[in-house]
DNA sequence: AATGTAGTTTCATTATATGAAATAAAATAT
DNA sequence: ATATTTTATTTCATATAATGAAACTACATT
């Protein structure tokens, strides 16, 4: 049963989040149809949790910084975010070195009901970054940290993830079908690491490496740039080897 | 009016903080008093938006990822924090560059209702860290930043502030009356900067400059570091130019 | 000072949440 | 394999809480 109220009061919430600038009263009352004596009800309830703010000038309200400490929560809850971290920046800095500026993003990823989470990032120090960020998500057949995450799992768990929806296609090389998919991952497991070759963006290269804990697959390591930079000589020659190694050292720090 | 069912639900949201490795319906229950049914029903309502997780093995609920996307959501309606992102790792760079290594944190804050918000931060490359995150709050009076946040408000509006609670002390040396707090901000508004000496927690010292636009003090960005690194001498010599010279680009990047 | 505009509060009515009990599912013991 | 226990989930009559029209209040504009 689903509490009438409550969702109510979420579908507020969801419309403030689209609506970052805040909104009167009045504004939400006419985009969302509710009255407006009903949604001042919700928002003075969700006020004193911080859920939701109220500017004191404008009267607009807007979604309160509950939300940053409720994401501190969540991701210190995460122990291989905790343990990767130092590798992140020690991948960053290295790239830093040999290359004066690092022109890529490192980002640390998991896998949670069939999607794929970015839970850190070290961002470019130049050039064009992907507008992924901590907690963004997407499918897994999309990106190399979410091959790698599939990797391992069991035909039957990866055809309940796609169950009901097809393959969509991000990039120009989108893998698109479940079988080529299946192929993809059998070989990803025997080497080890994943790219991703302009499948979820044009222009855009990845390489991606597991890290375990319990002989399971808990994460995914990866460091994004364009093809410019990631050409894919240099995820061969380079890339593919530190990323790799990078993540076999987090996973020996990982409980077992 | 507080809406009953709304507010049971916001407490099962916190009891999920306080819980963040996941807790079954049971626990719930006896933890907050109210009938597993009930509970069931709100987590139900959650689930869908993702506020709350599910583990599929365990059947444990935890907080969901949708505080990750809306924490982003906030994040990035802060103009001042797009702007100056840039120049914190400025920042932190030229210390790295100029001491091999960078062992000092860099904070950009604003203030909401009284409180300092830590809306970035760039943490140390090494030794101990202050244990603040972005969506941290304290009291402005204690921490450098949240005394150049004051230091132009006026009497009545920092009065307001401070209104019904004392001035809280959290290092050896915090301010802990409000004559004295007018007294230094007096001398902040002249200097230009604030400095913490220990005032928020002891073996810390901070360095804080001020963000403005449309001439007024839009936020604060510092140094945070310990008081063996960061020795008065340092700060005098070294950081408070540093932070201010920063602080003062951000501001004429910023819209008026 | 009057008018308009938007936020806030009230309260009788009506719809919704409640929660005890039944059921289902999963884990553990026999 | 089967019984037992434990815990999650669903149901539904009843008690309770949400609803929302209207009144009120605060503030801005004319």
């Amino acid at each position: 049963m689903k509490l009438t109220t409550l969702d109510k009061s979420l579908q507020i919430l969801d419309l403030l989040s689209k609506n970052p600038q805040g909104l009167s009263l009045l504004e939400m009352s006419n985009m969302i149809g509710f009255p407006k004596s009903s949604i001042h009800h919700i928002l003075s309830t969700f006020l004193p949790y911080d859920y939701v703010s109220q500017n004191a000038e404008t009267k607009k309200y807007l979604l309160g910084f509950k939300f940053l400490s409720l994401s501190r929560v969540i991701l210190d809850s995460i122990d291989v975010r905790k343990i990767a971290n130092k590798y992140l920046f020690e991948l960053h800095d290295k790239l830093r070195e040999r290359h004066g500026e690092c022109k890529e993003a490192i980002h640390l990823a998991i896998l949670r009901n069939g999607k794929v989470i970015y839970i850190d990032k070290i961002d470019t120090q130049a050039g064009l970054s992907l507008a992924t960020y901590i907690g963004f998500r997407t499918d897994p057949h999309a990106a190399a940290g979410g091959k790698v995450l599939l990797s391992e799992l069991s035909p039957k768990e990866i055809l309940t993830i796609y169950q009901g929806r097809s393959l969509k296609p991000y990039g120009k090389n989108t893998i698109t079908s479940i079988d080529e998919l299946f192929k993809e991952l059998e070989k990803i497991k025997k080497q080890g690491y994943a790219i991703d070759n302009e499948e979820y963006y044009e222009g855009v290269r990845c390489v991606a490496a597991p890290i375990r804990a319990g002989g399971k697959i808990v994460a995914a390591m990866s460091i994004t740039g364009s093809i410019f930079t990631m050409t894919m000589e240099r995820i061969n020659n380079e890339l593919k080897q530190l990323v790799v190694d990078k993540a076999h050292k987090i996973s020996s720090e990982m409980q077992w």
